[in-house]
DNA sequence: AATCCCCTATCTAACGTTAGATAATTTAAA
DNA sequence: TTTAAATTATCTAACGTTAGATAGGGGATT
C-alpha cells in the first residue's frame, strides 16, 4: 500500500492522526481545523501550514491509514501461515476497530459518505477498498470464487461493524468472525 | 413501525422527502435547512415553521422512513409466504435503494455517524434497526440462532451496499442476496 | 541568510436560528 | 351574514457562530 514517499513532520502525523479519529467518529464533514487545531495544540492557521486544503488532508488520512492496516494485515504469505489464520488477522483488526476505540473504520466512513466527498477523498477510499479486497483474494488463492468470497467478507465485517457502533454492542464483532469461517469453509 | 400519529402537511412531507435523500447522500450534518429549501422552493426560515430545529428533523425522517421500510417489508405472514420469499423482500428492498437510486440506505447512513449526532437521531435509528432485527427474527421463526442469522443478515446487506457505492458497482448487491440464501440455508 | 513552524488578524461564505411582517385562509361572534 | 379573531404558511432581514482559507509577520534552528 504505497503511494506516498510521503515524510511528514511530527506536527503533521499528529494532525493526520487527531483527523482519523475525527472522521470515524462522525465523518469528512465533521471534521474541522478549529477542533483539529485544538487537538494537537496549535492554531487553525496553522494547520494550514501542514494540509493547505481539507480535501487534500483527507486524502492523506486514507492514504496513512491504508499503510496502517497493510501493516497490522502483514504481507500474504501462505507458506508461514494457513488461510485462516489470514483471516483471523483480518477479523482482529476490524474487531479491535470498534472494541478498543468504539469506532468504525475509515474505509467504512468514508465509503458510505463517498457519494458527497470531494473526488480526491473518495477516489482514496475506493482504492482501499480495492487494495482490501485484493489482499483477501490473494489469501483465498486459486478458488473461482475467491473475488466474490473477498466482498462478501468485506460487507460483512464493514456492516456488521455498522450494527455494533449503533446498537453499541461491540460483541456483535465475534458474529462477523465465525461467518467469515463459515464463507471459506465450503 | 408506529410511532408518531404525526399527519404532516404536504410540504413538510416534501421537506422529509428531500431531507432523506439529502442524508442518505452525504449524512446528517452535510444537510443543511437552506439546501432543503430550495429542493422544496420556499426559504430556509420557512423550513424553521414546520420543523423548528433540525435534530427534530431528523428524528422525523427516521420515523417516517421507518415506515415506509415497514410497509415495503410488509408483515410476516408465513401462512402466506415462506421464509425464502420473506428475505427476498428484504433483499430486493435495499437492492432498489442502491440500484434505482445509487445511494446507501438511511440507517446505513445514520449508523455510521451515530457517535456524532444529536440523541434523538441517533435513538431514531437504533430503533429501526431495532425493528429491523425483529422483522427478521420473527420471519425465521423458532430457530435457536434467529437472533444471530437476523444480525449477519443486517451485517451483510449493509456492508455489501456500502462496498457498491463506493465502488461504484451496484451489480454486488446480488451477492449479499446469494449470501443471505447461504446463511439461511443451514 | 534562509528555512521552518506557528502566530495574529482577517476574509468570505455558510451555518442554524430567531424576530417581525404579510398575505391567505379558516373559525367564531355579532 | 357580515364582521372579527385566530391560524397557517410564507417572506425578508438579521442574529451570533463557525467554516475553510489567506496574508503577513516573528522567532527559532540550520
Amino acid at each position: 500500500m504505497d503511494d506516498a514517499p510521503t515524510n511528514y513532520s511530527a506536527k503533521a502525523i499528529e494532525i493526520l492522526e487527531a483527523a482519523e479519529i475525527r472522521i470515524r467518529r462522525g465523518g469528512f464533514e465533521a471534521v474541522s481545523y478549529r477542533d483539529l487545531a485544538a487537538d494537537v495544540g496549535i492554531k487553525a492557521a496553522s494547520v494550514h501550514y501542514h494540509f493547505p486544503q481539507k480535501a487534500l488532508l483527507g486524502a492523506a488520512v486514507v492514504d496513512r491509514y491504508s499503510d496502517k492496516v497493510a501493516a497490522a494485515l502483514g504481507p500474504v504469505d501462505l507458506t508461514q501461515a494457513t488461510v485462516e489464520d489470514h483471516l483471523q488477522r483480518l477479523c482482529d483488526c476490524y474487531a479491535a476497530a470498534v472494541q478498543d476505540d468504539g469506532m468504525i473504520c475509515l474505509g467504512c466512513m468514508l465509503g458510505a459518505e463517498s457519494k458527497d466527498l470531494p473526488e480526491a477523498v473518495s477516489a482514496a477510499a475506493r482504492r482501499f477498498f480495492t487494495w482490501l479486497l485484493d489482499w483477501i483474494e490473494s489469501v483465498l488463492g486459486e478458488r473461482a470464487d475467491a473475488a466474490t468470497l473477498a466482498i462478501q467478507m468485506i460487507g460483512t465485517l464493514q456492516g456488521t461493524m455498522i450494527l455494533a457502533v449503533t446498537l453499541k454492542r461491540p460483541e456483535l464483532m465475534d458474529k462477523a468472525a465465525d461467518q467469515l469461517k463459515r464463507l471459506v469453509a465450503v
